[in-house]
DNA sequence: GGTATAATAGACTGATGGTCTATTTTAGCC
DNA sequence: GGCTAAAATAGACCATCAGTCTATTATACC
C-alpha cells in the first residue's frame, strides 16, 4: 500500500483551457437552442464528439458547465465596456450615457450574432441559464455603474441619496428592455412587430425620463437610444433570424 | 368492434377539484421546501398517499402541476386586492397607494405564513416555480395597475405618456423589493440583517420617490411602506422562521 | 524505454418522469 | 339489487438522464 516512490515525478502542464472553451461552444449552441433542461449531456458530448469520461475530466457536472458558460457570457459582456470607465475625458453623465449606449445600441448593431444568442436567453426554456448569466453579469456590471453614479453625485451632476439603488434600477430597466425586444422579435407577424416597435420606443423614452428624474437631471439628459433605433435593431434582427431553420 | 350500444349512458359528474386542491397542497410544500427540480413526482404522490395512476388522472404532467400551482398562487394574491379597484370612494392616488400597501405591508403583516411561502420563492432552487407564478400574477395584476394609472392620467392626478410602462415599473419595483427582503431574511446573521434593513429601507424610499417623479407627483405622494415597517416585517419573519427545522 | 499522470472511452447505475394495462369504485338506470 | 359504463386507482414497466467506475491509450519527462 505504502509505495515508496522513487520520486521521478514528471509534472505535466497542458492546456485544458482550449478543450474547455470548445466544449463551452457546443454547450452554448445546444443550451440556447433547446434550453438547459432539454439539452442532455449526451447531446453535448455527441455534438463535441467526445466521450463521457472526457467530459467529466473537464467539468465536474452539467451544472458546472452551465456555470462556466454563464461566467464566459458575463466576461464577454463586460469586456466591451471596461474602457468607458477608464476614459478620463468623460464627465459622469457622458460616461453613464456611453455605458448605456455601449451595452445596447453599439453592441446590438455591431454584433447581431452576439445579440441573436443573447435574445434567446429570454425564452422561457432558458430561464435557468439566463438567471446564472444575469447573476454573473450584474455582479461585475453593477459595481461599474455604482462607481459612475457615485462620481456624479460627488461632483454634483447627479442628485440621489442611494447610488446603489439607482444602479439597480438601471439594471432593471436594461433587463426589461431586452425582455420586451426579445418577446417582440420572437413573437408574431410583421403587424405585431410594428406595434411592438411603437411600444418599445415609448418604453425606452419612459426609462430615459425616469432615470433623468430619479437622478435629478433635466429631462432628456439620459440617452438609452436614439429615436428610431429600436426599429433599426428589430428589422436587422428579423433579417438575421429569418435565414435560420428550426 | 362496432358494439351497437343500447344507449343507457350514465353521465357522472364528480368533484375532482377537491382532489386537485389537495394535491396542490402537497406539491406546494414539497416544491417550496426542496424546489421544483429536486422534489420528484414520487415524493409528491407519496406525500399525498396516492398512486401514480391517480396522479396522472388529475394532472397531465409534473409541468401541469406546476402550472396549476402557479395559477392558484396568482389567484390568491389577486383576491385580496380586487376590492380596492371597486371602491368608488378612493381617488387614483389613494387607490394606487392602497394597492401598494395591500400587496405588501398588509399582506405581509397579517399573514406571515403566506409570506413565508412567498419568500421561499426567491430561493434559487425555486426559480422555475417563481417565474411561473410571476407570469400568472402579472398577467392579472398589471391590468389593474394600468386601469388605476389611466384613471389618474385622465383626471389629471398623474402625468405620464405611458401608463403601461409605468405599471411595468411598479411591478419591477415590487419584485425587486421582495427579492431584497427575501435575500436579507434567508441571508446571514443578525448583524447582516441590520445592514440589510437599512439598505432596504433606503431602497423603498428610492422607489417611492422614483414613482412620484415618474408620475409627476410631489415627492412623498406614493407610499410603499411606512418608515420602520421593513424592520417590523423582517423581525417578525425572523421569529417565524426561527421555529422551523430543516 | 520506463513511469506516472493526463486524457479518453464506454459499460453501468440509480433515479426520474411518464406510459400502459389491469383492477376497483362509483353512479345512474331498469 | 343487478347491469353497465365510466371514473378512479394501482403499480409494473419503460426510456432517458446525470453521474460513476473501470479499463485503456496518449503524453511528457527521465
Amino acid at each position: 500500500m505504502i509505495a515508496c516512490r522513487k520520486f521521478v515525478m514528471p509534472r505535466v502542464i497542458k492546456h485544458p483551457e482550449l478543450r474547455r472553451e470548445e466544449l463551452l461552444d457546443h454547450a452554448q449552441v445546444l443550451f440556447l437552442t433547446r434550453g438547459y433542461d432539454k439539452a442532455s449531456l449526451n447531446d453535448v458530448i455527441a455534438s463535441a464528439g467526445i466521450s463521457k469520461g472526457a467530459f467529466y475530466h473537464y467539468f465536474a457536472s452539467k451544472e458546472a458547465l452551465l456555470e462556466a458558460l454563464a461566467e464566459r457570457f458575463a466576461r464577454q459582456a463586460l469586456a466591451g465596456v471596461k474602457g468607458i470607465l477608464g476614459d478620463p475625458g468623460l464627465d459622469p453623465l457622458a460616461r453613464l450615457n456611453a455605458l448605456l449606449a455601449q451595452s445596447r445600441q453599439a453592441k446590438i448593431e455591431t454584433a447581431p450574432e452576439a445579440w441573436a444568442l443573447f435574445e434567446t436567453l429570454f425564452r422561457p426554456e432558458n430561464l435557468v441559464l439566463f438567471h446564472r448569466i444575469n447573476l454573473a453579469a450584474s455582479a461585475s456590471f453593477s459595481p461599474l455603474l455604482v462607481k459612475i453614479i457615485r462620481q456624479g453625485v460627488e461632483d454634483g451632476t447627479f442628485r440621489t441619496f442611494d447610488p446603489e439603488g439607482v444602479a439597480d434600477i438601471v439594471m432593471q430597466f436594461g433587463m426589461a428592455t431586452h425582455d420586451v425586444v426579445a418577446k417582440a422579435i420572437t413573437g408574431g407577424g410583421d403587424a405585431d412587430m410594428e406595434i411592438a416597435i411603437e411600444v418599445l420606443e415609448k418604453r425606452v423614452r419612459l426609462y430615459e425620463i425616469a432615470l433623468d428624474r430619479i437622478l435629478g437631471l433635466p429631462d432628456g439628459s439620459i440617452r438609452i437610444g436614439e429615436p428610431g433605433y429600436v426599429r433599426a435593431v428589430m428589422t436587422a434582427r428579423r433579417r438575421t433570424s429569418a435565414g435560420k431553420a428550426q
